[in-house]
DNA sequence: TATGAAAGACCTAGACT
DNA sequence: AGTCTAGGTCTTTCATA
């Protein structure tokens, strides 16, 4: 994990799907080589996956909610966070500290639905004993980029 | 927006960055006619762009905090919004409704950069009157997938 | 780990349906 | 909108340093 591999790394989060080549010329090595480095770092689970980032506006679910989730018995916290992660609808599950809390992201078209996912699937849970739900009005950035450090 | 690029999103929701031929062979069409929809998908903002999901363990940055900000004026949540969005360890920012509070999600190495940034670049910010932190213990999902409707 | 060469796979524009 | 074709580009393996 050296200079190399780090702006390899920083051209993707700017850019993923562009081809090899392309990271090639621009850190000034042969494709091979960028190829090799790129197969190591998924091999070692630093690159993790790569997604499209999908308009939520056209597929009617442009309404976030963040719901925490209060769960009675702390034993219980692991497999009532990962049913939670089962829900299509949920994108993120926290367990916050000092609230005995799981804190869910869910993306639903409307509050309808959201009704629905809170009522079928989140407060009839085993251990559950109250939620409470935040609204958001609009969002000013959503992304999954880290802070890579400079490599000079 | 019909069948045929529900099934192309989907595709490329499970794994960005397969060739366009591969994504072809599956819907059973030529190659052409996948990259014009891609294209297409692409200048409709539909698609909105491909990244990379790295692991933040390997970087130094496996402490997720969300701050909720206690904004006074309720006229100055969009520039409030806007210049938390602009911290490189800021995830999202989003505008909780019923409380005049944005929430963030920070993504930092440790405690002391943790309170670093709650000091440099939100409680004295312009129109902050208070702050609530949440710090994440651990995390069981993370995604930005969205549900895509049926098609058949 | 890097390079370079070579074979095969893929991309993409254009003609045509 | 789709297929097919063909050239140019990209990927990927392997021999080599």
């Amino acid at each position: 994990m050296d200079k190399t591999d780090l702006e390899i790394l920083k051209i993707l989060q700017k850019k993923a799907r562009i081809p090899n080549v392309e990271v090639a010329r621009t850190v000034g090595m042969a494709p091979s080589a960028v190829l090799e480095r790129i197969k190591k770092l998924e091999a070692k689970q630093v690159i993790q996956g790569y997604e499209v980032r999908l308009n939520p506006e056209m597929f009617h679910c442009s309404m976030i909610a963040f719901v925490h989730v209060r769960v009675k018995d702390p034993s219980r916290i692991r497999e009532t966070g990962q049913e939670l992660a089962s829900v299509d609808q949920v994108q993120e599950v926290h367990y916050l500290a000092g609230e005995d809390c799981l804190m869910v992201k869910l993306r639903v078209s409307d509050n309808q639905e959201l009704e629905r996912i809170l009522r079928k699937n989140i407060t009839c849970m085993e251990g559950v004993t109250g939620t409470q739900t935040f609204i958001v009005l609009s969002s000013f950035k959503e992304s999954a980029k880290i802070m890579l450090p400079d490599s000079p």
